[in-house]
DNA sequence: CTGAAAGCGCTTACAG
DNA sequence: CTGAAAGCGCTTACAG
């Protein structure tokens, strides 16, 4: 089976390569009719451009980077499909690269996607779109890229966010209204800025509503089912215990509210649970867990767009390459009004 | 910042292009002193080849497409993990690419794909991999291609799999050894094959133990969490209710769990409940869930094997390109003796 | 509005 | 063991 080439094309139609490649690429001044005789032509052949000619020659990959730290985690399943739907429809092609920077030698994966594959831009997801160095290397080499909840915002990276610490505080707000007050907080990874921003929300609502933060509540956990297991049983154990858990994110939540279960604590009755995420797991248990509705396929996918658009890529820095995409408190059977008798008072 | 080419290695090491790529590609035929040489300049150059330059001139494409049904599954992120890791390994790189047959015009993404980006191979996910109109695809292309636990094994097609059937009868026998009789079933969606495959393994070894299945109590579901949670309803209303339930996958024998719990029965005491799949759901419960350990990602970096062996490129139908991988039975919290009195006879 | 020429950076096929 | 030439299938830059 022959492959069908735009000479193939050209010639059949009687015009030059050149004007097949116009109408391929929807450029101007083409006649209606010879345009329309082309497009025929492609169709009659069924044509497919050659994706490395193309980019051989115009230095153009049509291939866009996703670089993440985990790609097994719920978060990156959704991040990528919002990244691999946009990027169909704008005729592009998304590759996953795994991105471990505690393996050394991992800058020269990224020198290798980025040289070899000559990738158009890139999308680099939290956490790892804190790290210098690693923007750094995109930096150095002009592939425009977006960075996905970051803790700064460089100029020259494109920018994809929500209002972690505005979503915390309304969060806790929420559970402040149902007349918590000893409410305990779990932390995500060190490295992670999202998640010190939703402790930042945490600790100003809790000063805006002048209850003091026991720090004997606050844990620090991995982001893990496991973790939010192990520090629920910690949390758990005395007599003296928050009336409700905040957790940085669902998966934690989901670890607390089962640790709960276990001790045969009644959820939200002995005690209230949150998460942060809106993921599979805030679903997969009774009660479900109330959380924060993070958008990341809408995140994804509008660093696509940001990637593809000619007024960035021509145009770095750009003022409209840094966006904030709204959340939502998704209120389920978790949480409920704080029953602790000291705290009626 | 001048991109570093074949000939700028080439002149710098005092060679021909043609002695550089043989370097690169690890070729024989070169003077190990003149290899040392040009590994050199490669080294202070950072020369990194144009992956675009190779696939055109070469027309190997150095990439892998997996192609998938639902990409944001976890089954689809244990996959896709497992191609990705043995891709790295071998220097390919994979596309990840969703199709949705139940979309008029899917075969023309798949088309595009397989022309514009010249797919070295391709893996074909379930339930998709039991699509003979997609399998045709890739055969007219002659683009070589791996199943995923398919229903049947073409002899052009590789094929990586697990024992299903064996699998679900030792589950079932496992089950009836606790002493359960009124065993339930719970099927995945029609088209997946796999799912009929642990279906007639339950049937077979109900029938070994000389048990008549109750068919009230085989329900088909579509591996939704959801889906548990409602055929989990069906089937625990009555008082004439199973003993034991096997659901087809985790996610819907979580579903059924959350039931009982939300039922007020206790697990597994009044009510036994096994799944398959070793995925996250089975562990984010308590108790956590007895199931069928499937070597998700260990198939699918068989897949990727396969595709990159010469012996299966240049000689397909290929002896040794249908593969069965090991699973393994994971007992849990969820299951347990049959405490059911009239079961006890 | 259209096209002929040159070139992108490699590898293939052939010599020597 | 090594290299000069041709070519992969497009696009760029330039003419007209």
């Amino acid at each position: 089976m022959k492959t069908v080439t735009i000479k193939d094309v050209a010639a059949r139609a009687g015009v030059s390569a050149k004007t097949v490649s116009r109408v391929i690429n929807g450029e101007d001044h083409v006649r209606p009719e010879i345009r329309e005789a082309v497009q025929r032509v492609v169709a009659e052949l069924d044509y497919r451009p050659n994706a490395f000619a193309r980019s051989l020659s115009s230095s153009r990959s049509y291939l866009l980077g996703l670089f993440i730290d985990d790609p097994v985690s719920g978060y990156a399943a959704d991040v990528q499909h919002g990244a691999l739907i946009r990027c169909r429809e704008r005729s592009y092609h998304l590759v996953v690269e795994p991105v471990d920077l505690g393996r050394p030698g991992w800058q020269d994966h990224v020198r290798d996607s980025i040289a070899s594959l000559r990738l158009d831009g890139a999308i680099i997801a939290p956490p790892i779109c804190d790290a210098p160095e690693l923007i750094a290397l995109f930096r150095q080499s002009a592939v425009p890229h977006v960075l996905m909840a970051p803790s700064t915002e460089p100029a020259d990276s494109g920018a994809v966010r929500m209002d972690d610490h505005g979503a915390a505080r309304e969060m806790t707000d929420y559970l402040i209204g149902l007349g918590h007050r000893h409410i305990g907080f779990v932390q995500g990874p060190e490295n992670h800025s999202a998640s010190i921003r939703r402790e930042e929300g945490f600790r100003a609502a809790m000063a805006a509503a002048g209850i003091a933060v026991d720090e004997r509540f606050v844990v620090r956990g991995d982001f893990s089912f496991r973790s939010g297991l192990e520090l629920g049983e910690a949390l758990l154990r005395g007599p003296d215990r928050p009336s409700a858990l905040f957790a940085c994110n669902d998966d934690m939540a989901l670890g607390l509210l089962i640790t709960a279960i276990k001790r045969d604590m009644q959820v939200p009755d002995d005690l209230s649970i949150a998460g942060f995420d809106d993921a599979a797991s805030s679903r997969a248990a009774w009660p479900q867990i109330t959380t924060i509705r993070q958008p990341k396929a809408e995140m994804a996918a509008a660093a696509v767009d940001i990637l593809v658009d000619p007024a960035f890529r021509k145009n770095i820095p750009h003022p409209d390459a840094h966006l904030m995409l709204a959340h939502a408190l998704v209120v389920r059977g978790s949480t409920g009004p704080c029953r602790r008798d000291d705290e009626q008072a």
